[in-house]
DNA sequence: ATGTCAATAAATATCGATATTTTTAGGGAG
DNA sequence: CTCCCTAAAAATATCGATATTTATTGACAT
């Protein structure tokens, strides 16, 4: 009576599925920011007719990946260092307040899934980097994932993947960096654990900032 | 050669036209909280295809206004005490933070805009209750509209009308409550010109948080 | 040359019909 | 009487065709 699963082949909907690739070809540069999104090529490419395309575009609006025009169709969302430096200022105000909430909260059950997701993201460093991304994210939601507030985890999710976009269109065009990232999370991890507030965001916030002034350099090009 | 005008009976496009109604429907309480919204039904109300209302109603996700559950429809988005109070304290932040920097980076421009919609805010006081609604939530916006975060802002207005879902609801069950909001509007808008980001803050802040307090002890029933 | 306007082409938006899935209701079997 | 399974009904999701709107092109007058 087992649900089989539902990972991987399993195509619930044809909206469903186009959003998820439209989704990641977007957050990847496949398709490049700011480009016109014609229903048939998407078509052609998804293998589906208009209505799901067209409802899948609507649904990427709510993550602000998509820009919906009336009357003269859909784009995919432009970026600028601007925008780029907004998200940044906005996650690290709004991940240090729902970090601070999760481990105001804490309880045992979060701490084990905190550690469970470091150690399957160290794990997944030497694979695929489509699959370090996955397990890099969820990671990093862990953390926030015990603050009690839907909302502002939803707004750090979809601020999270506006990021990897721009990650994506830096490594597009760059030497890449030589950082021990995985350093810096296993502090964040140590510090979160230890249930210290000021110490577990201040290393969050350094690793993305880091992260920020290197691809601010790059973008400023 | 000049556009005759865009305010009223203008539709745009049906699924615009249905955007609209939809979400005033389901702001003011028309449609109620959680209920299941059914594709036939609304195509009854709004008079139009099955394609625009589905399209509406995946853009109604992105203000947190419509749930989405793949194959089995749209549902207006429940509510609860938990999540007005989630709204409460995230505006609050959120605002806070916006309001602090337009101050930062006050101009004439953006001083005038704000004594204007002020002014325009008193002048409805009287009338027709969607009127002032519309003015007031352009007054709070114009506060934070000197922000120069685009994100910022827009997840402020999202938080604003959630909010006014619960003033709906609460109003339809209720004395009405006998405060002087329009004093208390003036001595935000005077803060704010005057520059003093505290003053201006914590008096928003209090506005909301007061409302907030009346709703709770309703919504607590 | 240059700007305007009309005709054409392209793309979006919408409709009506159909396929698929979920929900509901009814009828035994344990 | 309850649970499970099946058949019918309802609702969602999707397709293909068409109507509308926007973008493009080229001729013509200035």
């Amino acid at each position: 009576m087992n649900m089989i699963d539902d990972s991987g082949a399993k195509e619930s909907s044809a909206t469903r599925g186009a959003y998820l690739t439209l989704r990641d070809m977007i957050l990847t540069g496949q398709l490049p920011a700011g480009q016109k999104l014609k229903i048939e090529q998407l078509r052609g490419i998804l293998k589906t007719g208009a209505s799901p395309v067209r409802e899948a575009l609507s649904l990427l609006t709510s993550d602000m990946l998509v820009e919906r025009i009336d009357q003269r169709g859909f784009r995919a969302a432009p970026a600028s260092k601007a925008n780029f430096d907004e998200i940044l200022t906005l996650r690290c105000t709004l991940e240090d307040l729902a970090l601070r909430q999760s481990i105001a909260n804490a309880s045992p059950a979060w701490e084990e899934r905190l550690v469970l997701s470091h150690h399957h993201m160290k794990k997944a460093a030497g694979r695929d980097s489509a699959v370090f991304e996955e397990a890099h994210k969820i990671f990093h939601m862990a953390l926030l994932a015990n603050s009690g507030s839907p909302m502002l985890e939803r707004y750090c999710a979809q601020l999270y993947d506006l990021n990897i976009r721009y990650r994506y269109l830096a490594a597009a065009s760059s030497s890449y960096k030589g950082r021990d990232v995985s350093a810096e999370h296993a502090v964040i991890l140590e510090a979160a654990v230890q249930r210290d507030a000021q110490a577990a965001s201040e290393s969050l916030l350094n690793h993305y900032r880091r992260t920020g002034e290197y691809l601010s350099k790059i973008l400023a090009v």
